[in-house]
DNA sequence: CAGCGCCACTGTATCGTTACAGATTTATGG
DNA sequence: CCATAAATCTGTAACGATACAGTGGCGCTG
């Protein structure tokens, strides 16, 4: 056997183990390049080659091994979703890594979960994966108007996608909720049922979202002509125990809020408990306008007007603009704002 | 240059990148496999070389480069955690995730999310994860006393832990919730409050911890000398609606229960429904003790008693679990039950 | 018919790591 | 003083894929 024959695995390759480009190639009697090209539907390869190629690798089930792409070219074939320990609160975890895997269901990719503690450094992940080049794209929540991790992932060109956007000059893929309008109309719900004391319980002030809550809310009471209640000492980043004591607080005081818009659900929860600790009734004394990721506040207490937030539905988008990124569509384009919904009551079965 | 010189790296490495060990090897002048077997502290490395490799690579961050480890050893660092795509309700996955994220945090492994459509075959990833050598163990819920993928991985010698139990002979890594004294204690809370009747919301029939809640339900019945409304036609794998309105029907039937076991807490929600639909009082024509993995009900229902199964806990133990498999631990080892919580009253602070 | 270009295919080297089989040096025993 | 062992270190090949630089055959041109 000469030295020339390298390429053709004249030898067949061990059956025991899963096929390769060399199982391939033994099988057409081609070489393992050839294989390797007409897979990728090179354009020096002969149709009717090509033909048999992806016949043959149809028929035994071929599929590259990561490892060894991975190796050679760096392509990880990995989204990596960067996320607080802290983030489970109310379950926004669950909807979103199923609506992303439902889309790189479709991919190659898979989903990696990189978590850091909320007490370290957030840009600790980012700095893990653009060093060992550990992902293809990064998913990032929780954002602030000036972001270091967005920075970071610019400079160093690692393709990603924010869920909520940023100030800082620079035009990247997001997916955001539009807390500014979901303010707004939850001002509008309160005021059409006669509120005009409002109060908001907000995010923490670091956050985009912040602003764009606040905006709305703000631009609601101008419109719609109502007062604004002092509440910036809590946010919902406090516990619940927090939330609620400091409500209860606010509501036994002189001149109490009559209506409450709460930006997050669990934070809904704990206003209720602190407005019933308060002796106030919710639907009399005040009313609530909520934001929401689930069922569970219109069925538990369906005088709070609830406006859904769908997480599974920005977990696919996220994903479809990571990609978008990644194969190197304008980040423009991969830009895109869901609007809140305003939820009917739960739906009422006709008996028999 | 005399091809003898192939292992030590005369060349610079590029500099550019991260370091491999070609870099540790330049640098101390060793050969590549010398850095590579001190690094993993081979019993054929002096010690004062070990230490300085040791030194040096953690003076340049050196880490491993995940493909090449895995091409060459076909070790992944990899779990998987296989999910329904239908498993997010009342969010179970996100303190899952946590949980087993804190556990990766302190190793080498990286979390992959690998959902499947509960509509499609169950085994399907399994088998993508053999086939492919995509993990080097799993984590797998939702088990059946006869599970074919408990049978497949077993079979194929991949590590793994299940959610639940099973009853196949098999001796496997698992972590469980005590659903059978969950569901006895919930008869005693009840019967304790006097309630004679009670109706349980049992798990789907094909998953083995619906046989465990339904053993403790009865036997609970007959130490406690209750009797059983029968339910079976609805379970927690219905829609919130189904349960809702069977559950009305069956509260506006002649003889309604009067205690009710809610074996999820979304269940519970819908549970709730049916009876206000029904134009009873939670509290006063019946009682109701619920599992659940959140705070939530105990904020908004505090007159439903919940017992708490700690979701973040159990990922953690089957984290612990799959990692011991990995390791060689025996199974019988690597098995947990964790006690359903009776949950306490919402915290009250004191007031000033 | 030499020369050229094009088509279709192939060999080699390489990514970073580790298993394995040496190789070198020094100590030990007979 | 030579053979042997022990201790320590090193080169080669391989995992599977791909970038790159060929190679051989064929047809066309002048």
């Amino acid at each position: 056997m000469d030295s020339k024959t390298k390429n053709r695995p004249l030898t067949p390759p061990p059956d025991g183990g899963r096929p390769t480009l060399k199982t391939i190639a033994f099988m057409t009697g081609l070489g393992i390049t050839t294989v390797s090209r007409a897979l990728k539907d090179a354009p020096d390869i002969g149709a009717e080659t090509k033909e048999r190629v992806r016949l043959v690798a149809k028929q035994i089930g071929y599929q590259p091994n990561r490892a060894g792409v991975r190796l050679r070219t760096g392509k990880t074939n990995v989204i990596s979703l960067v996320l607080t320990l802290e983030e489970e609160i109310m379950g926004i975890t669950s909807p979103m890594v199923v609506g992303i895997t439902e889309v790189l269901a479709g991919t190659p990719y898979h989903l990696v979960v990189t978590p850091y503690s909320a007490t370290k450094d957030a840009l600790a992940p980012i700095r893990y994966i653009l060093d060992t080049g550990a992902a293809d794209g990064v998913i990032i929540s929780r954002t602030e108007p000036h972001d270091p991790r967005v920075a970071l992932l610019t400079e160093r060109g690692l393709p990603f996608v924010t869920h909520g956007r940023t100030e800082m000059g620079v035009v990247h893929p997001y997916h955001d909720f539009d807390n500014e309008r979901f303010a707004y109309e939850a001002v509008r719900e309160l005021v059409e049922r006669g509120r005009k004391r409002l109060v908001l319980l907000e995010p923490p002030p670091h956050l985009t979202f912040y602003s764009h809550m606040r905006a709305g809310f703000e631009h609601g009471l101008r419109d719609f002509q109502a007062d604004a209640v002092s509440f910036h000492h809590i946010n919902i980043d406090h516990t619940l125990v927090e939330i609620r004591d400091a409500f209860e607080t606010l509501m036994r005081s002189d001149d109490p809020p009559d209506g409450i818009v709460s930006g997050s659900g669990s934070g809904a929860i704990a206003l209720i408990a602190g407005l019933e600790a308060a002796k106030k009734t919710l639907g009399k004394d005040a009313d609530m306008v909520s934001k929401v990721p689930s069922d569970f506040l219109r069925w538990l207490r369906p005088e709070v007007v609830t406006m859904y937030e769908d997480i599974r539905v920005a977990g696919r988008e996220l994903a479809k603009a990571v990609i978008g990124h990644i194969d190197g569509q304008p980040s423009e384009t991969l830009q895109s704002l869901s609007q809140p919904e305003l939820q009917s009551a739960v739906p009422v079965s006709i008996k028999r």
